[in-house]
DNA sequence: TTTCTCACA
DNA sequence: TGTGAGAA
């Protein structure tokens, strides 16, 4: 498929696909006209590489451990190099780092919004405020 | 429609 | 990390 199909397919747009392949995350052979030609399996790759952008990670990691996670259940020890290995605990321990983070402002959050609620159905005597979705 | 490059937030 | 413009 071309780099348009794939963008639509994915949810990202062919500008993006194209800065990805430059970063080094993605890799395109190319038909006749010079067009990028993708097969089924970079659906999957780009939404791989989407999650873990939207996760944090900068390119270059992700470029990095990318081989080591793109087989989905099988996990290949042998292809980790110590390297890698320092990359990903560093990783590991920067997203434990955001998560207490956003822990703690969405509680301040929670807790402002409960102490809004309360004041308000003191005054008007009822709140109508839907469950919150996760 | 897609390619590339340059510039910019 | 991404986008927009311009030209082929």
């Amino acid at each position: 498929m071309r780099i348009g199909q794939l963008a639509q397919r994915t949810g990202t747009s062919p500008r993006l696909l194209r800065y990805y392949e430059e970063q080094g995350l993605l890799v395109a052979e190319r038909s006749g006209n010079g067009y990028r030609d993708y097969d089924e399996r970079y659906v999957e790759r780009v939404r791989q590489i989407r999650g873990l952008l939207e996760s944090g990670l900068p390119t270059r990691v992700i470029k990095q451990i990318l081989p080591c996670i793109s087989q989905p259940g099988a996990i290949y020890v042998s292809d980790a190099t110590p390297e890698t290995i320092a990359t990903l605990e560093q990783e590991r321990d920067r997203m434990t780092e955001r998560i207490q983070f956003l822990v703690r402002n969405r509680n301040a959050i929670a807790a402002y919004l409960d102490a809004v609620r309360s004041t308000r159905s003191e005054d008007i005597g009822s709140d109508s405020v839907g469950a919150a979705a996760e």
